[in-house]
RNA sequence: GGAGGUGUGGCCGAGCGGUUUAAGGCAGCAGUCUUGAAAACUGCCGUAGGGGUGACUCUACCGUGAGUUCGAAUCUCACCGCCUCCGCCA
């Protein structure tokens, strides 16, 4: 969420900035819905005042035995108009926090100006993509091929978007948990959390999932009701990132100076309901309804946001360089970045079945952004209460890395090579073989 | 799920229809005193918003939302959180 008082007074410089990412800012509308909150607001405030002053008075009169009959027809007319006043106001309160509420962050200065992906900006590289002297297979084919990779039962299970690992595979998948949330915790100074998994319209409306994004998320209701909450709405949603309950746990808090910055790893499923991606990688892991994810979140004074947004992606990319995954770092363009992000670096991997990189990491900066729509805040230097900064970054996708794995690491018999930081979480298995690895 | 209790500023805590402008305390800030510190004393000290160039001024906020009233922290109803006990349960 923008503030409102820069809207107010800087409207052309904050809707040419929206407009650099594709946001056509309702100037009218909003104009209108001011002008209206001027006149009503000073209007209803002038009634209260004078109610205010005449209750008082009677209240004195009264005291001393007088009679207040002559006060109390004073004021008798007041109560309409007041509550039509009152009522009118919150109206157009409404609206303007209703479009405040869609409105997409103003992108960082730095960032590259551009529509979409393609002008993205190559930030770095690392690593070399390795040579095959074989036909590699893809990840489905790989994992199918072990026996350990079952899409068919999946979509028995659930229906399709939905995967089933089994033996070696799903003992990978766990152990690159493992390896993320140990080198975070260990050597990048994150304090763990279990979070949960479900959470309510607040949390989402706090991070910027809602109220623009519902359609995105899956909604649960407690067993046998139709609806939990009186005004429609579903008790709770699924989680499509551990963003939302970790930078929730600051929302509506004030953050003492001396416990800045807050670093939380959680290792979490998440759900997507992927509209709109009809017919995108409808093959394999790279697009489930669930998939797992290691999330990094820091909350941070504001003067330290950008150097946190540095160290958060060095983090992720430390889990790939680990590995010895190929990847390259890339700043997003206006046009391409998410709703809350005042900056994003995406992290690709290396993908050589595509002969391409794909994201296996976001990173954001949101700046005062949630903070703002959470009323997250520090006790400044001057004992004031301001707004913190939020960022938050995967570390990394599971899945995906799983698939950068398989695909990286094939070997010409159909094996996988198990990459030596992994092994001491495979009981010291090397490779996935034919036998299935277990 | 059932019964009972409870929710007031950063924290503790009084107030239960009208000088409440939310007492008092703790913590914090500034000052006096002191070689310095502590103690003592004095003053300041919630959040958000509106109007005004400004000194200033007005409004809202006592878990949330409705209601009663000229007037609600205080009364009524609903909801939410927390605590205690019971039931069920991995």
């Amino acid at each position: 969420m923008l503030e409102i008082q820069q809207l107010r007074t800087d409207l052309d410089a904050v809707t040419r900035q929206l407009a650099k990412r594709g946001y056509a800012f309702p100037i009218e509308a909003f104009n209108a819905l001011e002008a209206e909150r001027k006149t009503i607001q000073t209007q209803t405030q002038e009634l209260q005042a004078q109610r205010n002053a005449a209750s008082k008075k009677i209240g004195n009169a009264k005291s001393k035995g007088e009679d207040v009959s002559a006060i109390m027809a004073e004021v008798a007319h007041l109560g309409d108009a007041l509550k039509q006043a009152e009522t009118q106001l919150e109206q157009i309160q409404n609206s303007l926090q209703k479009i405040l509420l869609e409105v997409p962050n103003l992108p960082h200065d730095s960032v590259p100006e551009g529509k979409n992906e393609e002008h993205n900006q190559q930030i770095r590289r690392w690593g070399e993509p390795r040579q095959f002297d074989f036909a590699i297979k893809d990840h489905v084919s790989i994992g199918e091929g072990l026996g350990l990779l079952d899409f068919e039962t999946a979509a028995k299970l659930s229906g399709t978007r939905f995967s089933l690992m089994k033996g070696g595979l799903a003992r990978l998948h766990r152990a690159l948990a493992q390896f993320m949330l140990d080198t975070h915790t260990q050597e990048h100074g994150y304090m763990e959390a279990y979070v949960p998994y479900l959470v309510n319209r607040e949390s989402l409306r706090g991070t910027g999932q809602l109220p623009k994004f519902e359609e995105d998320l899956f909604a649960v209701n407690a067993g046998g009701a139709e609806n939990s909450t009186s005004n429609n709405s579903p008790a709770f949603h699924l989680i499509p990132t551990a963003e939302v309950p970790i930078t929730n746990m600051v929302r509506d808090e004030i953050v003492p100076l001396q416990s800045l910055p807050l670093k939380y790893v959680a290792h979490t499923p998440c759900f997507r309901s992927e509209a709109g991606s009809y017919g995108r990688d409808t093959r394999g892991l790279i697009r489930q309804h669930q998939f797992d994810k290691v999330e990094l979140v820091h909350i941070v004074h504001p003067d330290q946001s950008y150097e946190a947004l540095e160290q958060l992606v060095g983090h992720a990319e430390k889990i790939l360089q680990k590995l010895a995954l190929p990847y390259r770092v890339m700043a997003l363009c206006t046009g391409d970045m998410g709703f809350s992000a005042a900056k994003t670096y995406d992290i690709e991997v290396w993908l050589p079945a595509q002969n391409t990189y794909r994201e296996i990491s976001s990173c954001s900066n949101c700046e005062a952004f949630q903070a703002r729509r959470m009323q997250a805040r520090f006790r400044n230097e001057n004992g004031k209460p301001a707004l913190l900064h939020t960022l938050n970054g995967s570390g990394l996708a599971v899945g995906r890395t799983l698939v950068a794995v398989l695909e990286n690491y094939q070997n010409a018999d159909g094996s996988v090579s198990i990459p030596e930081v992994l092994r001491p979480y495979m009981n010291g298995l090397d490779q996935l073989g034919k036998t299935g690895g277990e």
